[in-house]
RNA sequence: GCCCGCGUGGUGGAAUGGUAGACACAGGGGACUUAAAAUCCCUCGGCCGCAGGGCCUUGCCGGUUCAAAUCCGGCCGCGGGCACCA
């Protein structure tokens, strides 16, 4: 051969790892273990640049790793179950299982020609019945151990596609694909008790070192914790059996501050009313058809209704409140119920002006006195304000302070008792739709909701349905919801909720280490692989995913799944960013914009010469077409390439722009490096003088892409290497001492460029494969130069620079810093006020 | 509104207290070639100067330090997350 030729030693490379069962993970207790992993990609069917991205900043850990002598885990398996599959079906007909092995199949086959060293004797896909049987199984266990529990809640329903829709799904108040006005309906479903580990989880983020902060932080924002004072309101007025309102504040030290209660349109109190009292009724109707959506509620106003019924102020009996229900109180947080201070909180306060209550300020800012107010004056705890309506502790203090004093007041009062609260809420995990796990209970008029037995699982999904009707295909089978009660043998009904797809994904990195296991996990597999050591993703999953991850794996704990170690599944966390592309935009007849694909704008026109509009990067996406398919990358350039583009220039966490010239300039580099092996390859000659010096370069660069690889900085890896193959290709050293410098080359570039690496390895006559070898080590004695330049400043600018032994004393350096002719030039006399020398780094001269 | 992050040449970025701009893209010049492609060499922050060289420069203003892109305070701009959470 006398070219680089990717097409042809890339799946000659990968044929020959496949053969080698180089990537097949085995448990070794004489090695330490690795197990890296890239978030699982959902089959569209297309893998794009930025699964390219994911899998090979995970390929580049895994090889590393396993040349550095680790036992690697590195799987690949498929979030299969999801409503783009069910979409497909209903409108292009077919089964969404076709669909989704098929597109399965296709994007297996794009991924492999990327040479990933993966284990894909592990792979598995979480709509296979073994894997979502073996999620029934946990699902039932968890139900055993209080884990899942049903109760009702409140969702948006279509009440044209008769199904639940999530969040996102409603648009202006109407879901997304009927348009119907979204109602929000109290529907019974199956919840994960995750609240139930709030404190846990949000305190374990701690020991997270290795996951990014901001991660973190949005997961504990997301959790929420707050401390405050719940006590009961005496009510006054109010129907038989409600005698007591608890409340939670977070600011017991505004008690004095009250001006009415306000309970939630949920709220029991509320409820009943609204079964006596038709104009109660009305207003609560009113404010359950908005809907729950946070645009929804974003926009609408606050509205109240006065009950009559009135409370009594904890600390003065009469001192009546009066109670209103009202929209935006929340039936799920705190009680349900609140006491309002509008001087001090800026909803209450416009709720109060637009109802006439008082607002009677409780503290003012140090050092002014009472005014007028025109909003809720709401200052920082931690800022000392003035109290004028305190009750307990010093006139001026700060918020946090005046807060705990109000706590242990009211505690030895007799008015409540501190409280810690969560914002995170139970996880609903019911959908009514059919491509999904089954839910594997069953409800029997006699016993009630009865868990399958565990010998009948997996509840499989049946294959007869059809999706020309609105609604869950489960609901109108014929036959398969017909089954006998697991506890009383008579005909009952199956569950026909299926589970959230997040369920699947919250638990697949454990499946891993055992993927054919009769149960869930398998104990000494779990033992030996678990925790994930480096978990690789997009940032997007930051709080949903990530959290549900850590809540089955605690879950899985306690229902005796995995070892104790893995309370959390992932050591190390990597959120990469994505991948962008400009954007080329053209305007048709109408004014409506145009977009178009990369591949037919040369230059910045179309092939008819129309000049287009071109927009900065931005995500890849296919509506904007600036899409680039890792596909035709690999047919033109090959994978190293695409591989190789991805890690360079940009920091792994940031964006990358992809860009035709970058792929050019990368097949380039990759051909030059091919060249300096082949030629090295048939030189001959005597050593050189230069030898040595390409020893220190070989020796920088082992340490420099090393460093890069490990400190997650793959951008400076790839640099390292380019100057690198500069320092060979610049070098006058001789034949024997360029092959060494360039089979060090193969080595550390093999992560990124694992086939070039094999091809460069084996034209200089390499020991087996590259991707078996050792990870080299730099020679520690050719890393320290003879000579240091140092340069030195005068009042802290570079002046001149003189070369010294590393190893000369101060004092000497001084001498010669002084002596230097530049330096004396510059100084011109004037006395030196002080010398700082930084052994190895600077000399400073101040005068 | 609350929380967080970022700001360095034409561009992506490097330097986390010690020579700012490594490495790369784009641009400019040259060699080879009948020509092109490929390849190789030089140049490439701004201003002044024939040159040796000098001055300026990390969003803006100030501070700490012998020394600041880096640490501190304030401002401006951009991006992200959460949001009726009592």
């Amino acid at each position: 051969m006398s070219q680089y030729d990717p097409a042809v030693t890339e799946p000659y490379w990968q044929a020959a790892w496949d053969e080698a069962g180089l990537f097949t993970a085995r448990r070794d207790p004489a090695r330490p273990k690795y197990y890296v992993l890239e978030m699982f990609p959902y089959p569209s069917g297309r893998i794009h640049m930025g699964h390219v991205r994911n899998y090979t900043m995970g390929d580049v850990v895994a090889r590393h790793k396993a040349a550095s002598g680790y036992s690697v885990l590195h799987p690949m398996g498929w979030d299969a179950f999801g409503m783009p599959a069910e979409n497909a079906a209903i409108e292009r007909g077919g089964h969404p299982k076709d669909w989704t092995y098929q597109n399965i199949a296709d994007m297996r086959g794009q991924m492999k020609p990327l040479g990933l060293s993966i284990d894909w004797s592990r792979e598995f896909a979480t709509c296979d019945p073994e894997y979502y049987g073996q999620q029934q199984a946990l699902f039932l266990d968890m139900l055993a151990d209080g884990l899942v529990y049903r109760k009702n809640a409140v969702v948006n329903w279509d009440p044209v596609d008769m199904t639940v829709l999530a969040n996102e799904q409603v648009i202006d108040g109407k879901g997304w694909r009927s348009g119907a006005a979204v109602e929000r309906r109290e529907l019974t479903q199956w919840f994960f008790r995750i609240s139930a580990y709030s404190g846990e989880l949000l305190d374990a983020l701690d020991g997270l070192k290795d996951w990014p902060e901001k991660v973190r932080l949005m997961q504990a924002n997301w959790i929420g914790r707050s401390r405050g004072l719940q006590f009961a309101f005496t009510l006054s007025g109010a129907p038989e059996g409600f005698d007591r309102l608890e409340v939670y504040t977070t600011r017991p030290d505004t008690l004095m501050g009250a001006s009415f209660a306000a309970i939630s349109p949920d709220h029991p109190l509320a409820k009943h009313l609204e079964r006596h009292d038709p104009a109660v009724a009305s207003f609560v109707a009113e404010c359950r058809r908005v809907g729950t959506s946070a645009e929804a509620l974003e926009t609408a106003p606050k509205m109240g209704m006065d009950t009559g019924i009135r409370v009594l102020h904890p600390f003065d009996n009469g001192w009546e409140l009066p109670v209103y229900i009202a929209n935006f109180i929340l039936m799920d947080y705190g009680t349900g119920a609140i006491f309002g201070c509008p001087a001090h909180d800026q909803r209450d306060f416009e709720f109060a002006t637009k109802y006439s209550l008082p607002i009677p300020p409780v503290f003012v800012a140090a050092g002014s006195d009472e005014g007028p107010m025109t909003e809720a004056f709401v200052p920082m705890k931690s800022e000392p304000v003035r109290y004028v309506r305190g009750f307990a502790g010093a006139e001026v203090q700060t918020g946090a302070e005046a807060v705990d004093a109000a706590i242990t007041f009211c505690e030895a009062n007799g008015v409540g008792h501190g409280v810690t609260n969560y914002r995170l809420r139970d996880w609903g995990l019911s959908r009514q739709r059919y491509w999904g796990c089954p839910i594997p209970v069953v409800h029997c008029d006699d016993c009630g909701v009865v868990p399958e037995r565990h010998e009948n699982l997996p509840v499989r999904l049946p294959d007869d349905v059809t999706f020309d009707k609105p609604g869950n295909p489960l609901d109108r089978h014929s036959t398969w919801g017909r089954v006998p009660c697991p506890a009383c043998g008579k005909p009952a009904r199956r569950e026909t909720d299926t589970m959230d797809t997040f369920v699947d994904s919250s638990w697949y990195f454990a499946r891993f280490t055992a993927p054919h296991a009769v149960t869930p996990t398998d104990a000494a597999d779990a033992d030996y692989w678990m925790n994930v050591d480096q978990y690789i993703g997009g940032v997007e999953h930051a709080i949903l995913h990530l959290l549900y991850s850590r809540f089955f794996a605690r879950a899985m704990h306690k229902t005796g799944h995995l070892p104790g170690k893995a309370i959390e599944p992932f050591n190390a966390l990597f959120t990469q960013g994505m991948v962008t592309h400009e954007i080329y935009k053209t305007t048709d007849a109408n004014g409506r914009p145009v977009y178009h694909l990369p591949e037919d704008v040369t230059e910045g026109r179309l092939q008819d010469g129309t000049v287009v509009e071109v927009i900065p990067s931005a995500k890849m996406s296919k509506s904007k077409k600036n899409v680039v398919d890792p596909m035709s990358i690999i047919a033109a350039f090959g994978a190293d390439t695409a591989r190789w583009f991805v890690m360079s220039d940009s920091p792994p966490e940031r964006d990358v722009e992809w860009t035709a010239s970058g792929a050019e300039a990368a097949f380039k580099h990759l051909s030059r490096v091919w060249r300096m092996a082949d030629e090295a390859s048939r030189a001959e000659g005597p050593a050189m003088p230069d030898d040595a010096a390409l020893a220190r370069a070989s020796a920088r660069a082992i340490t420099d892409v090393t460093a890069g690889i490990e400190g997650f900085a793959f951008n400076k890896a790839v640099a390292a290497l380019y100057a690198f193959s500069n320092a060979i290709q610049k070098s006058d050293a001789g034949p024997d001492a360029r092959r060494d410098a360039l089979k060090i080359m193969a080595q550390i570039m093999a992560p990124m460029v694992p086939h070039l690496a094999e091809e460069v390895w084996a034209m200089l006559g390499g020991q087996g494969m590259v991707s078996a070898a050792r990870w080299p080590v730099a020679d520690a004695g050719l890393l320290v130069e003879g000579d240091v330049t140092l340069p030195i400043q005068i009042n802290g600018k570079r002046r001149a620079e003189i070369s010294v032994p590393k190893d000369m004393p101060k004092d000497e350096i001084e001498k010669l810093a002084l002596a230097n002719e530049d330096v004396v030039r510059f100084l011109a006399g004037q006395p030196v006020k002080k010398l700082i020398v930084v052994p190895g780094r600077i000399i400073n001269v101040v005068v």
